[in-house]
DNA sequence: TTGAAAGCGCTAACAC
DNA sequence: GTGTTAGCGCTTTCAA
């Protein structure tokens, strides 16, 4: 194994016989610079396997050509970004990032501390944030909102929030899904989910005020704190069971928790749809690969990573922007 | 919103009434600085935000503090990784890379073109690059290991290999899964999943030899290449049972193709398990979640992933290093 | 049309 | 101990 000595701009200028200034502007396509030279010099470089150091052309552009996603594990103990809806979104997120020639650098801060935000921008190594998830740093969000344009965040349409935020109508997602399961017949609707996760507690809010409208009396014993990921949320519902509270429906805050939950009913002897019929919330992938499929509030993920996209490089230029909530939408399946 | 203008290390020096040097000697933790100066100027830089900028850092250190984690999609057209696989991956890996103070640069290559490689070693934007899977691009891998050591890839051990190799041994896999299958009293096992894939391709071998081992005859119509993710491999399994052929069991080359067999089966009016048998590969988080719960081969994706790090910086430290094939492991559940 | 030279923000060899 | 200075690889103003 022979590391070759990686070739800078000035080795092509000397293959080339012309200065370094030359086959900077050839390579930018800089028309003062003749086209046929032009063209010899972009066909050397390729043919060498020339690129240009980007972290050289960033320190004299003051750019980095980088989007970095961010996100903030402020709540999930557990060190692993497992839910799919996050992953899926870095998927899509990425996509359209790289559609715009932008490279992507991903950040998880595990425990948001004092100035993580701060830092983040400090360490220039990006043009620009995307955050997915509030976590618990609303504050520190509207903080660096004030003197830092290009940021845009996935969440929940939060009161004083002063930073620019694409997401769904959480309430209304969470009261069309909860609608749908009084339409069913139901009236013992249990909530799984943290509600303080900011989007969590919209979508417990929309629960509330779906059952209200319904008139159905709500029954703390109903709320369960499950976990946004991870196995815990098996014990939500196990929890439920064995405390001998009965439920005919369960409305959980995100399809993890839902397919766990079925599953655990399951476990009990219960049958979804028949017994107890479940609307999970996101429309993840694996929301269709499981059986029964599960019923669910699908959030337009592609239009929101788009979305997002879009703001944070309308802002990067220095626009104005407003927030995007998009209406989330009913996905009847089977159960 | 007023954009601040962003520090650097001459604003503090002035305000602490040194020079550069000192600052960024201080910065460092030098011990050359007195301790209370060195203090004094640490717990200034923390007061006013200041961090280092890693752009003109990395350029005078000829280092990013980066690694590249890097997808090549050869065979998938479509845009996204949706593949629960590929995904979990990434977390995986940003969690192990982050803990040793890297950053993550996440690249999807989506036609993986002539020189590809080479284009991202010479843009210089990390110290190592992790590849998630060998798609079609085994040549090129081998290439250009010979001239760049801080590579490492999830993969397959294909024949002729000459880069740094971390995986899980498929053929064993595969033979374990269809053992446990023929174990079950199956005879027409089908196969599901794009042979050209590399990993894929070595999965097949092993179902093969096992079929051989078992005293059963191949039935080339019984192999129907599914897609690694999406909805086509539904269509498989529609395709076989249209077809009339009889089956009584499916390994799938992933999960996904599992999940989405079981569903294709339901709807057919087929039970799993008492109809159809069904085995996966991967054993990622929804095989637990889908119901019945998926039997599948299990990858240890956590290690892996721990692996592939390991070995990258120890590669990037310049020390020479072996591949690591694990052991796969059958999980029995309830397909 | 091309090149020389300055400078992006930082680190470290060298001088004091 | 601390500061001066050179230079990492590039882009672009300015001069020719």
């Amino acid at each position: 194994m022979t590391a070759k000595p990686r070739l800078k701009m000035a080795d092509i200028a000397r293959m080339a016989g012309v200065s370094t200034s030359t086959v900077s502007r050839a390579l930018a396509g800089n028309t003062l610079i003749p086209q046929p030279l032009r063209e010899r010099i972009v066909a050397l470089a390729l043919a060498e396997g020339y690129v240009v150091n980007q972290q050289a052309r960033g320190l004299r552009l003051q750019r980095t050509q980088t989007i970095n996603v961010v996100i903030p594990l402020g709540h999930d103990a557990d060190q692993m970004i497992s839910d799919p809806f996050f992953l899926e979104m870095v998927g899509r997120l990425a996509d359209e990032i790289t559609l715009r020639g932008y490279e992507v650098l991903l950040t998880k801060v595990l425990a948001p501390t004092q100035g993580w935000l701060d830092r983040i921008i400090q360490l220039n190594r990006s043009d620009g944030l995307l955050i997915i998830g509030q976590s618990n740093q609303h504050q520190a969000l509207n903080a660096v909102a004030d003197a830092y344009g290009p940021l845009v965040v996935w969440g929940g349409d939060l009161p004083d929030r002063r930073y620019c935020t694409v997401g769904v109508d959480n309430v209304a997602g969470a009261r069309l899904a909860v609608e749908h399961l009084i339409g069913l017949g139901r009236r013992r609707i249990a909530f799984l989910g943290l509600p303080e996760a900011p989007e969590v507690g919209l979508r417990r809010q929309g629960y509330l005020g779906a059952l209200e409208a319904g008139g159905i009396a709500v029954d703390p014993a109903l709320t369960v704190p499950a976990h946004f990921s991870g196995e815990p949320e098996l014990e939500g519902i196990q929890y439920l069971l064995s405390a001998g509270v009965s439920l005919d429906a369960v409305f959980a805050a995100s399809d993890v928790i839902a397919l766990g939950a079925i599953r655990a009913l399951a476990e009990a002897g219960l049958r979804v749809p028949e017994d107890v019929s479940v609307v999970g919330f996101d429309d993840v992938t694996v929301a269709r690969y499981s059986w029964p499929p599960l019923t669910t509030i699908r959030q337009d993920l592609g239009r929101g990573a788009r979305e997002m996209v879009n703001l944070l490089f309308a802002r990067i230029n220095g626009q104005a922007t407003d927030s995007v909530f998009m209406a989330p939408e009913l996905v009847v399946r089977q159960t």
